[in-house]
DNA sequence: ACCTGAACACCGTTCAAGT
DNA sequence: ACCTGAACACCGTTCAAGT
């Protein structure tokens, strides 16, 4: 990760990283089954590195607060969040960050059945302007242009949410 | 793009390519300056495999042809589609696209002050369904789900856009 | 059990040389 | 003008060999 993040992607190779901790390439097939399943688990470790908004909050400022440390992770491991969207949501750390998720919908009055779906199109829509601020499509645009984006993602997704429940609002 | 379309991005090589023509490796550089160039000749041609939906459809189903048509090219080209995140949003191509859609926007009734980031908004969303549909992310659910969440996705940006306009809805 | 040396078949890229 | 040969510094991965 220390390698991805201040080097980029294309440094994490298994020389690259074999070297890192003092040790040859072959040495590292000892600890991954191959480059893909090392890329793998930067993943996971940036999903681990989410913070768990606190249960006290109201549900729509859990759901942003987990947005917003999503952003965060995103900006401390731009070269890392690309691979979000390219690997299958069926890691333990996906599945946890999904499960956190659908607790979070479901108690905002999202109906049962249409909660996975849901999840889906937040996780998709956030991830895809987290990939695209850190891959460099949007970074031609200032900061401010950006916060103020993601801020618009985010209500756009709340109403979205509150259009998928029953009970209140609509 | 046949190389990609049949044998996945990592088969996009400068010898691959080369192979593929006839030529060496070295005579691509007369051709493109660097892989990345090579790379970024690729996300224009999927640009410019996008249909142009007919003038006189209503603005809200021409927004969601071009959006269908995106989502066909993206099935044509599964290994291209995540490059779209992952490059500047400032080439002939991409600023073609943008412009059509700025103008479906503004006939949409979208506030012209708005339109910029109810486009970034928007591509970003549909490009980050699409790399995670072609990268893998989703690719255990059925196809009738995806279809199903694309849906749902448009619905829910028609509803942005709506909300960003003045003039019609609330 | 854990690591290494040597090797293999690839990469992207350069540069001087050929026609 | 256009292409090639030879070379360079890398890749991921394997396998037999060392301790």
């Amino acid at each position: 990760m220390e390698l991805a993040d201040g080097w980029g992607l294309d440094a994490v190779t298994m020389q690259g990283v074999a070297g890192r901790i003092g040790v040859t390439p072959m040495a590292l097939y000892r600890l991954v089954a191959s480059k893909a399943d090392l890329l793998d688990g930067l993943v996971e470790l940036f999903l681990t590195e989410l913070p768990t908004p606190a249960d006290d909050l109201p549900q729509d400022e859990q759901l942003a607060a987990m947005a917003d440390g999503l952003r965060q992770v995103a900006r401390r491991h731009p070269a890392v969040t690309p691979l979000l969207l390219q690997r299958p949501a069926t890691t333990p750390g996906s599945k946890q960050v999904r499960q956190a998720v659908y607790g979070r919908l479901a108690a905002a009055g999202v109906d049962a059945d249409k909660i996975a779906r849901v999840e889906r199109l937040m996780s998709t829509a956030i991830l895809g302007f987290l990939a695209s601020e850190a891959g460099g499509r949007l970074s031609h645009h200032p900061r401010r242009v950006l916060d103020e984006d993601f801020l618009a993602l985010q209500r756009m997704l709340g109403a979205f949410i509150a259009d998928q429940s029953t009970g209140e609002g609509r």
